[in-house]
DNA sequence: CCTGTATAAGTACGTCGTAAATGTACGAGA
DNA sequence: TCTCGTACATTTACGACGTACTTATACAGG
């Protein structure tokens, strides 16, 4: 006799679609995303998908959904910070996590900023803006200046998100044959990376990460007031 | 009688199928580029675009290494600055200009910044951080402070293209018939972002850009010495 | 003029996203 | 308890894609 899930309706939800789909992605890239493949590690055939994700660029859209509500999960996990700049780091840091726990989402991101205009964006990713403009305001910032410290953040939080990820790829485990070629070019070509290289490839990390906000929210001006 | 780029031999070049790849991309978007497509718009079979492009990825590759290049060739066009501070500016306008002038390649550097690891990207893309890391050791900057210096340069140039490009899909030129739906929804559930759209719409642009790298290299201590 | 080599074209295969039609199991009302 | 509408899953099919493998062509050097 089988379980629920194993026959008939309700195998499937839209949760438990996205989540598989984020998992494979996770693991093996996005460009190892195929609706049959998902479909297959359901245990579905692929046209099933359909009635959870309009086509494959809605299942896209879903994964960012789910990586921006991992960050409001994180969020409303803890208490609000009384300070706006601690609440400032608080709120990156959450989305720098949620950012650094599925790397492979990031180009969807991007893509989708450059692409889905805000009105019909997902409510996560609304809700992250919301957030930080409702504290600000809070904060008697105006309009205006709290939407450049928006701004400022989230490229900020986004840009080095992705640049300090690119550390993990450039860890020197390279067995690649062509490598030492590589590594002799390098030499050659670019000594400066070259002999950087090793520091480089630790990466910032998060006391990098939170010494660059404060410095934009200095240059902003957004202090605490006491 | 045809001409010489219309038979035979040497109608094709790297250079050339590069070129049409990004203007397609630039014209019509990431995913309308094909194989298929681009020979059509070469005149020309698909198989013939593989000994330029070892395969799709590898072209994709390209167009990153074309944007790079034009960042390097506004680079090299003028003279360099006699200011750490003002070189700087030089070199993050010049990439920020690249990026804004061909944006549907920026989810393509995002996800070869993930992938591809540092020996073995493109010789122009090796070249940016060369430039900044060399001008910054000829001002005395230790190994350490120059590589926070590039991170935080790199992914404040980065995210705040990709951050401030999203503007312009912002504005409100839409017109689709979801629109007041989300207008609507929009109103009730994000009134900050639904009040400061029109200011989140008009964008940064290259003011804000400098301004905050002027507060990140604030905070490394990266300071004119005079 | 001939020939080798660089380049383009042709053919073919497996995979992809997904439209359309079909089948199936559950839950509510008789 | 039965039945039937509806929500869900499957089947089948198509065109477009990336690209391996094979064949044709045109130029350059001997």
């Amino acid at each position: 006799m089988p379980t629920e899930r194993e026959s008939g309706r309700g195998r499937l939800s839209r949760e438990i679609v996205l989540t598989t789909a984020l998992a494979l992605v996770d693991r093996e890239g996005l460009d190892a995303l195929s609706m049959r493949k998902l479909a297959g590690e359901l245990g579905v055939e692929p046209m099933a998908l359909y009635h959870y994700a309009e086509n494959k660029d809605a299942l896209l859209d879903g994964l960012v959904e789910l990586m921006f509500d991992e960050t409001h999960q994180a969020l409303d996990a803890g208490p609000e910070e009384t300070g706006v700049r601690a609440e400032m780091h608080r709120i990156a840091l959450a989305f720098y996590r949620a950012a650094n726990t599925h790397p492979q989402v990031l180009p969807l991101v991007v893509s989708r900023l450059l692409t889905v205009p805000l009105v019909r964006r997902p409510a996560p990713v609304l809700r992250l803006p919301e957030r930080v403009l409702a504290r600000l305001a809070a904060e008697g910032v105006d309009g205006p200046s709290a939407i450049r410290a928006y701004r400022a953040c989230s490229a900020w939080a986004l840009g080095f998100a992705i640049i300090d990820l690119r550390a993990v790829v450039d860890a020197p485990d390279e067995t690649d044959p062509g490598f030492r070629l590589g590594l002799h070019r390098l030499r050659k070509d670019y000594p400066m990376l070259r002999s950087l290289a090793p520091v480089m490839a630790e990466g910032g990390g998060e006391p990098e990460f939170l010494a660059g906000l404060d410095a934009l929210l200095d240059g902003l001006g957004i202090i605490d007031e006491d």
